[in-house]
DNA sequence: TCTGTTCTAGCACGGTCGTGCGAGAAAGTG
DNA sequence: CACTTTCTCGCACGACCGTGCTAGAACAGA
């Protein structure tokens, strides 16, 4: 009856592999993401990852998990001061793929929601992530004009026009889908500047 | 040596089957797009489906071309007449998924789009559709601004701002994004109020 | 009728996949 | 050292897939 020796680091692990099948659905899409593919880019066997994954589903819904978990913690340690419509343009950035690192994680996510569609294992986090991501855009559309959230509780969203968030939730969504769909075709002063006049138009208007 | 008895119509009967793969991709993703799948879909066993297409690859490939032949037929017999704002109104609502057949159709439209990043044989199609598309948002920014086509060479596209030009693309490719995210959940005049908003913006802007 | 062509149906082969399993290596504790 | 637990590896099974193939049905002309 030994204490338990720790000898790998399973979260780490985990995270180790998830990593692993991004790269994996970003080079060959989520189809290509099987068990035995991602086991080669993570430097194992299959046999050893059934340790650290309940199967393929634990496998893929992990590494969907873990992609939303990055994007949340970027957003969350982003600077809240300044003045709200520096605040709005600043949040906007964060979410467009202006890097490569950001690129990727944008190919593997839309390679996630595709299948979500007819998937009912990613449905449920799909949903929550655009429910979690229409909120936030709310909450940018209440910068552009000139709400200060620090003013108004945190339970409670801001009162704003919803056609409004509509408008510029789906201008991002597209902003990203056509960079995911012409990788490196789509400049980041483009992206720029396309929510800057999108931003300046809010401003001016509200 | 007899004259060549002609028993069934080669391309009707490659366009029925072609509309099968499109309610196999709605219902199951194009990965759930198998030959044996298709075959039940159209009623068909995989041997007689052989008479008609090369393959998978015909098979897919010929869906996602019926699709944009589609869509452009239906842009093609769009009443050009009226004030170009009011045009420019009616394109833009022919692209949006307002109805089950259009939405039917744009949930395919992403299937094949989201595998064109990762497989070479629908990539120049899904640009080909990217770059006509882009043109047709080009010429909505115009019309909208108060450019009457009709006095533009076709040659030429028109004089406009492409940063105009992308965020309108890029918005509504984004509202048809989130109708085939979330479908139903997206009513149709949701919709249109975006874009009714967008144009209005566009104009007064132009 | 007979003949040649078109069309249909389904089987069989080779390949990839997810997954369960067992043998052996590695590491920590007595 | 022995002993237990953790970890790694690769094989094997059954399922599904794309595709080639063959035998027969359906049909148009002679």
């Amino acid at each position: 009856m030994c204490p338990v020796p720790k000898l790998v680091d399973h979260e780490a692990r985990r995270r180790d592999v998830a990593h692993a099948v991004w790269r994996v659905v970003r080079r060959e899409g989520l189809d290509g993401a099987s068990v035995r593919a991602v086991a080669v880019e993570a430097g194992l066997s299959t046999g050893s990852m059934r340790h650290y994954f309940d199967g393929q589903a634990d496998l893929q819904r992990t590494a969907m998990e873990e992609l939303t978990a990055r994007v949340g913690a970027r957003l969350a340690g982003l600077d809240p001061s300044g003045r709200p419509p520096e605040v709005a343009r600043r949040i906007v950035a964060e979410l467009l793929p202006l890097d490569d690192e950001r690129q990727a994680e944008a190919e593997a996510w839309f390679a996630f929601v595709a299948r979500a569609r007819t998937d009912e294992a990613f449905r449920e986090l799909a949903n929550r992530s655009y429910e979690g991501l229409r909120a936030l855009v709310r909450q940018i559309v209440a910068l552009a004009q000139g709400v200060d959230l620090e003013m108004t509780p945190d339970a409670e969203p801001p009162e704003v026009d919803e056609v409004e968030v509509e408008r510029l939730f789906a201008l991002l969504d597209g902003l990203v889908l056509h960079a995911v769909q012409r990788p490196g075709l789509v400049p980041a002063e483009t992206l720029l500047a396309v929510v800057d006049r999108h931003l300046k138009g809010l401003i001016d208007g509200g």
